[in-house]
DNA sequence: GTCTATAGTTCGATAGAC
DNA sequence: GTCTATCGAACTATAGAC
């Protein structure tokens, strides 16, 4: 793995566990064994930083969608979303949701880090959209958006009050109401 | 106000609005219309400003839940509870929900301060769960965690999508959920 | 109690040797 | 491409006059 490489995965990792703004080029450059004036030959500033990381949250989201059109229903690829959600309830306790926690804190500027942190979240509404539309839900867009929204704050509950189990409750209430919902 | 009273409001406002890491002791002051090293008498650190503007917030909190206990039904606080979300859908595209976006970022340190964000919204939760009990609900804390949970994520994805919209028409189906609901 | 001035630190970013 | 050294700015916090 190159030193680009190294510092994406890394700012992907640090600015979700201390926080956008708590996190320093000297903390991503620690953990990416990079020497810190390093750091700007690939990355002219602290933001552009944030953004690959991002982008990286966008390529993981990705993967994890993809591998999960093997499944035959849409039903299946939703409640395989939930239990990937659930493995990762010991992180979410710690530091919440990636996308989620990064989200909160890119919310609320007005450059272009914003609009980043919205292409994200949207790629994971849009999937999961697809899987209710195909579905035959004409409500899609307001079921994925319930549905998406519903993790985000558990995501949130779980970090705050540091107890998994809340996360594996809810997820359990969610695959309930995916099962009892009209449709493939 | 006095100082200490103005100091405090600030704090609860700009911590909100632009996210604790990245608000300055500076901004808090000049919002407060105190001069910069006068907060220092006030309030000893940056973290003790923080920990203020959490107990601020707890306090709107208990004053809008103890104003719904003019309401005869556990049901009907529950629906002006939502209601009283849907009006600040406007504040909550712009920064998102006050609790939940300092709690995102306070979640994840292991100082005090995490616990202080744990029992303000242990006390939104608290109250929902005490009406679902009065509703005869054997599930309450459930239901309790599951609709805070649902109102911070689309507070959040409110926020990013920078869509008070959203808001509204997931708090329509809050709406529906609860009337649906067996009990008072 | 109030305020100015500033100490002491840390940060983002750059210059320049190799 | 790589790295050290460091600049200038911004921050938290304190010292001390009033």
């Amino acid at each position: 793995m190159d030193k680009r490489e190294r510092l994406v995965a890394a700012a992907a990792q640090v600015l979700y566990e201390q926080g956008v703004e708590k996190t320093t080029i000297a903390d991503i450059a620690r953990t990416a064994e990079v020497p810190v004036g390093n750091v700007y030959y690939y990355f002219k500033t602290k933001d552009q930083l944030v953004e690959a990381a991002m982008e990286e949250q966008a390529r993981a989201l990705r993967a994890m969608t993809d591998a999960f059109e093997t499944l035959t229903t849409p039903k299946a690829r939703l409640k395989a979303l939930l239990a990937g959600w659930a493995e990762q309830r010991e992180q979410a306790a710690r530091f919440g949701c990636p996308t989620g926690s990064m989200s909160a804190e890119l919310g609320k500027r007005d450059d272009g880090l914003n609009r980043t942190a919205a292409t994200v979240m949207g790629l994971l509404v849009d999937w999961v959209e697809r899987q209710f539309t195909l579905m035959g839900r004409a409500d899609a867009r307001e079921l994925a958006v319930s549905l998406v929204a519903s993790y985000q704050g558990i995501s949130l509950l779980t970090n705050v009050f540091a107890d998994p189990a809340l996360m594996a409750g809810q997820l359990r209430r969610l695959q309930d109401w995916i099962d009892a919902l009209d449709g493939g």
